[in-house]
DNA sequence: TCGGCACTTCGTCCTAGGACCATAGAGGGG
DNA sequence: CCCCTCTATGGTCCTAGGACGAAGTGCCGA
């Protein structure tokens, strides 16, 4: 048996969701509260194996409310109204184990709450490319691009000249040479030119 | 009814998925590939509701496969056994709709077929946490270090001075001052210093 | 043999000049 | 009045010297 703790600030929405529950046999609506300060303190009070947690709710919000709960058996599930892709990554971070809409197929609620108890974590398609979006910045950090002299000089590291040796070839001082150096070092964010002409042979530009 | 397809280079665990799939009443499997190549072709020719896919097989791997089916009815499952965190982020990117490990509690997996089916996104814990930690650095991208001279700039920029004015309170040439903002704008990753002035102000460093 | 010193190499930070390029504002000519 | 050119300001890239600090290398004397 399933026991889940409904967190929502309009009492149509948490009898509903009750109503709905309840008739699974593996799942019983525990308890219900109205804003987040309530939610934190009947997890406490009963132990519910799931919280659906609406974000949106007075005197603590769920985000607060998750943060609280963070670390405890109860897992929570987002269940929110308001769609805005900004809100996942800060609940999943706080540790939500998943992220639904209200508009969410009613069967589907039920499935998910079975797999977040299960401990799997279940996303809305919608939340999962918010994740996503946010993780593909992350993937093209905006590589500082290197200048054409830089290349040059990251080249030459790359094939293990040292900076006197590479002054020569590019007939500067080799002052000049180690300016170059430190920017490209700075520029890939790493601290010494091994790592840098690693770094041009992983990236093809040896 | 689900129709499942299954592929996974090693026939024991095809042979162990499908008997334990096909005692669940709504679920049958339909198929299995050994391989990502065969995957594709099957998806096309069997348009299952769900395939349940290898990342490490034989002539194309699960990403290859992921990708080419991506646009496609099929909802895909990503089940593994190696816990790579860095394979998590190009699955879900390539379209996949689940990220299981295959140490995943049989049951959990049915409800993971059930819920991918029904168009929620279902990840193993240790995948979210792998999406989590890629977003992670996102949030902070490891915001290049100014030293104090470029600190003492920034703040003059952000008072409103002019490189002028900035050189006179520093007693160094305008040139220098330049080649600072330069690296100031460089590092902060922003255009010019108007802007350079608003994260200064933002980040409480003016 | 070993400890220490001297030397080189590397790297950082600040400084700054020269050559350019872009943009915006100011003033003059049609 | 409007356009156009000219100049100031901002910014980039390359160059490079001075002052330091961290590491590695090798030699020399105890």
């Amino acid at each position: 048996m399933i026991r889940v703790l409904i967190a929502d600030d309009h009492p149509v929405v948490r009898q509903g969701l009750r109503t709905f529950l309840d008739l699974h046999d593996d799942i019983t609506v525990v308890g219900e509260a109205g804003d987040g300060a309530q939610a934190v303190e009947l997890v406490a009070e009963l132990a519910p194996d799931v919280l659906l947690l609406d974000l949106k709710m007075p005197v603590l919000d769920g985000l607060g409310a998750l943060e609280r709960l963070s670390g405890g058996p109860t897992r929570v599930v987002v269940l929110t109204s308001v769609s805005d892709p900004a809100d996942v990554g800060p609940a999943m971070r706080a540790g939500a184990a998943g992220f639904l809409y209200k508009d969410v197929d009613p069967p589907a609620l039920v499935q998910a709450v079975r797999a977040v108890h299960g401990g799997q974590v279940l996303l809305a398609p919608e939340a999962a490319e918010a994740m996503l979006a946010t993780a593909a910045d992350v993937a093209a950090p905006a590589p500082v691009p290197l200048t054409e002299r830089e290349r040059e000089v990251l080249a030459l590291i790359a094939a293990g000249r040292s900076n006197r040796e590479i002054a020569r070839s590019l007939a500067v001082a080799e002052k000049t040479v180690k300016t170059h150096v430190s920017n490209v070092l700075m520029k890939l964010g790493v601290q010494d030119r091994t790592q840098a002409a690693l770094y041009a042979v992983r990236h093809g530009l040896a």
